[in-house]
DNA sequence: GGGGGAAGGACCA
DNA sequence: TTCCTGGTCCTTCCCCC
């Protein structure tokens, strides 16, 4: 079998992906083998490796499909998809586009060369910007010993023990990357960026305005000296690439725009060099015998019958030498996210806390590009290196940390419990945000909130009344800050490291001559005007746990919770915070479903089952109730729920949550009894309201599909 | 069978 | 002792219409 050096599942043997991939510039002629010994001694037997080991069978497993596949293929079907090979490849011929000059800069070593300007003594040394435990890149000197960026710095030591590791400083590189993108906007004001260090220009239109300008104004002197640029030179961005690291360090290569120096370029190039085919492909390809882009094309047949058509086009693209020959910028993001590696992580109140800092540092970024999305994914990668992710999609974009929080959560504690009694033991934790909201959904968050807030600033006679009729309401609430895991995270806000989180919630200046403001979430009066301190209280209010009053969505959602028209005026903002003010409010429970005994174990003694179908919020002590409702990514929709995916049959159906027999052999009902029940498992654990004892709890977690949000309510 | 969501993986800098 | 981060795209599987 031509696979490859195959290791055994013991761990003898070569590994091939965790060899030296030499496909870099400065690591031509090294003795592979000395190097690769070293790099496998050191990792050999590591969580890391057995990972590896696992992945490489993966691919092995891959590669004996496709060979059984091939020969079973006829002669028949080879010939037939060599007639669409040819047909396409001619009608692609025909498109084939000469007139454009496209140029690939790529910045040799560039991080290494930012820290060698600023300490020129490391210019003879090996050295490598980095830490221990991963390099971002490797000056020349480095990668004669076989280190190279993507290797830990600890192996890396032990190639070359003079090795010398600095840190990186992404703010040196972003300031130099400007300085270097000056430059490119002169030649191509639309250029393309990749990263730092890297760019696509297509400067046809410069080089025919430039053919009258006198020789004083074609030469550029402002590249600093201490970085050296790689460029290629040629009619396509693929073939550009390629070019560009033809003649490193510090050189350009530029490929001739005619279809015949094209063609001779492509022909012996192995196919590893192009953008997009990694050690898999490669590995995939190579069983087939194919290596260079001329046995790409020589057998691109049979690379129709193997491969999806996306894959088997794109060869036959690469095989002919054709590439993109207009730079797209500035496309539509299809995602964000954050990630974060750490040391083992087990404990549950550290990983909520993480995962609600992960979701802060998301929707701040998302905040600067004004995004919403509506799928949150949830990425783990346990101690062994096996990587998980879980998404839920919503009916509608969220964006802020409470909203994004709230899903991450349920996606994690499902985890949590599917691992259970053991713990999940955790290396990293990610979120993402995918499938943006359209343009007109982009806007900015915050307007309607501060209205909202500028409003209650102005309506003093409603605060005063407020604020003198209890004024210490909500001090045992605010200290009774529960230690459970989701409070861990809640309590970070108290940290001055945290402050910046909270900018989403108020970003416009205290109109002067106020020295308080009114949150639109308690309706209380800060005694601040500062907008640290005051973002601070509406992230408090907001998570709601400090104030002990959660009622979970699944509980209002499920029965399409609405106001009746005698309930007041309400505002509906853009985020989707819902606030009413009203004196007593009977909210319709209209929709069927709901579970009494749920809504009962609310911990607000304000909050009472009125009649059937009617939801009281009222207050003995008080006649001013105010309800206010977090409906996260804005007006909750009133329809009726997704079906549900569960398989149950037959008439009497025991909930696996609560152990209770349920009186429904409807399954929507069922399903919703179920949720109700795992959200309050989980408004118990993170809300700290009460324990709950989870051995009684046989319930598999997966039966809870979606995440649970949090609408808060509480009475004046 | 097509569309779309979920999950996982390849690949890139 | 120690193997990143943030992004895109593709494939496969599954469910629903």
């Amino acid at each position: 079998m031509a696979t490859g050096g195959t290791s055994s599942s013991s761990g003898e043997g070569f590994l091939s992906r965790m060899a030296l991939n030499d496909n870099k510039a400065g690591m031509e002629g090294l003795n592979r083998d000395k190097i690769n010994k070293i790099i496998m001694e050191s990792s050999k037997g590591s969580r890391f490796y057995e990972n590896e080991l696992k992945k490489e069978q993966q691919v092995n497993q891959r590669i004996e499909r496709m060979m059984l596949q091939k020969a079973h293929i006829t002669e028949q079907q080879l010939s037939k998809a060599q007639a669409q090979v040819e047909k396409m490849t001619s009608d692609l011929e025909r498109g084939r586009d000469l007139s454009r000059v496209i140029v690939h800069v790529d910045m040799d070593a560039f991080y290494a060369a930012v820290e060698t300007r600023d300490c020129p003594d490391l210019m003879d040394k090996p050295m490598a910007v980095g830490s221990m435990s991963m390099l971002s890149t490797s000056n020349y000197h480095a990668r004669k010993f076989g280190v190279r960026a993507a290797m830990p710095g600890f192996i890396a030591k032990k190639l070359c023990p003079n090795l010398v590791i600095v840190p990186t400083n992404f703010d040196k590189y972003r300031a130099v990357s400007a300085e270097v993108r000056e430059v490119f906007a002169d030649y191509d004001p639309h250029f393309l960026p990749m990263s730092l260090d890297e760019a696509y220009l297509d400067i046809s239109d410069h080089l025919e305005q430039r053919r009258g300008w006198p020789e004083a104004l074609r030469t550029h002197l402002i590249l600093s000296m201490y970085v050296c640029v790689c460029v290629g030179i040629a009619p396509n961005m693929m073939l550009a690439k390629v070019c560009s690291d033809k003649n490193k360090p510090n050189g350009q290569y530029r490929l001739p725009s005619n279809r015949q120096a094209v063609i001779d370029f492509i022909q012996d190039l192995p196919v590893r060099k192009i953008s997009g085919i990694g050690k898999v492909t490669e590995k995939m390809l190579g069983a087939l015998g194919i290596t260079s882009c001329s046995h790409l094309g020589q057998e691109m047949a049979l690379l129709a019958l193997l491969f999806s058509e996306t894959s088997w086009h794109h060869f036959l693209h690469i095989s002919m030498g054709l590439g993109s020959t207009h730079i797209e910028r500035d496309g539509e993001r299809k995602s964000m996210s954050t990630e974060r590696t750490f040391g083992e992580m087990g404990a549950l109140e550290e990983q909520f806390s993480l995962c609600k800092e992960l979701c802060q540092d998301l929707a701040q970024d998302l905040q600067k590009e004004a995004l919403k999305g509506k799928t949150v994914t949830l990425k783990l990668k346990n101690v062994n290196f096996e990587v998980k992710t879980r998404a839920w999609t919503l009916p509608c974009a969220v964006a802020t940390t409470e909203e994004l929080f709230a899903v991450a959560k349920d996606l994690l504690k499902t985890e949590i419990d599917n691992v259970s009694p053991q713990p999940l033991r955790l290396r990293l934790m990610g979120v993402r945000v995918s499938s943006f909201a359209s343009a007109d959904d982009k806007k900015p968050l915050q307007k309607s909130i501060v209205g909202f807030l500028h409003k209650k600033q102005t309506d003093s006679s409603s605060t005063s009344q407020i604020s003198s009729h209890k004024p210490n309401t909500n001090t045992s609430a605010e200290t009774d800050i529960s230690m459970s895991a989701l409070t861990a995270s809640d309590k970070m806000t108290h940290e001055p490291s945290a402050h910046a989180s909270t900018s989403s919630y108020c970003s416009t200046e205290p109109e002067s001559g106020t020295d308080s403001l009114t949150c639109p979430v308690c309706f209380r009066e800060v005694n601040t005007t500062e907008l640290t301190v005051f973002n601070r209280h509406i992230d408090q209010c907001l998570s709601g746990v400090t104030m002990g009053k959660l009622l979970s969505r699944c509980v209002l959602d499920s029965v399409g919770l609405r106001l009746d028209s005698s309930a007041g005026d309400h505002t509906e903002s853009t985020t989707g915070l819902l606030l009413y003010e009203t004196s007593t409010a009977n909210i319709s429970l209209s929709t069927v479903g709901l579970n009494p005994v749920c809504l009962n174990t609310c911990p607000n003694g304000d909050v009472s089952i009125h009649r059937a179908n009617t939801l009281k919020v009222s207050s003995q002590s008080d006649p001013h109730v105010r309800v206010c409702l977090l409906s996260p990514g804005g007006p909750r929709p009133m329809t009726t729920p997704k079906p549900e995916s569960r398989d149950h049959r037959g008439p009497a159906l025991t909930c696996p949550v609560c152990q209770e027999t349920q009186d429904t052999n409807d399954l929507t009902l069922f399903n919703r009894h179920v949720d109700l029940c795992l959200n309050q498992e989980v408004l118990h654990e993170l809300g700290g309201l009460a324990s709950v004892d989870r051995t009684t709890h046989t319930a598999p977690p997966a039966a809870h599909k979606g995440p649970c949000f949090r609408y808060v309510l509480f009475t004046e």
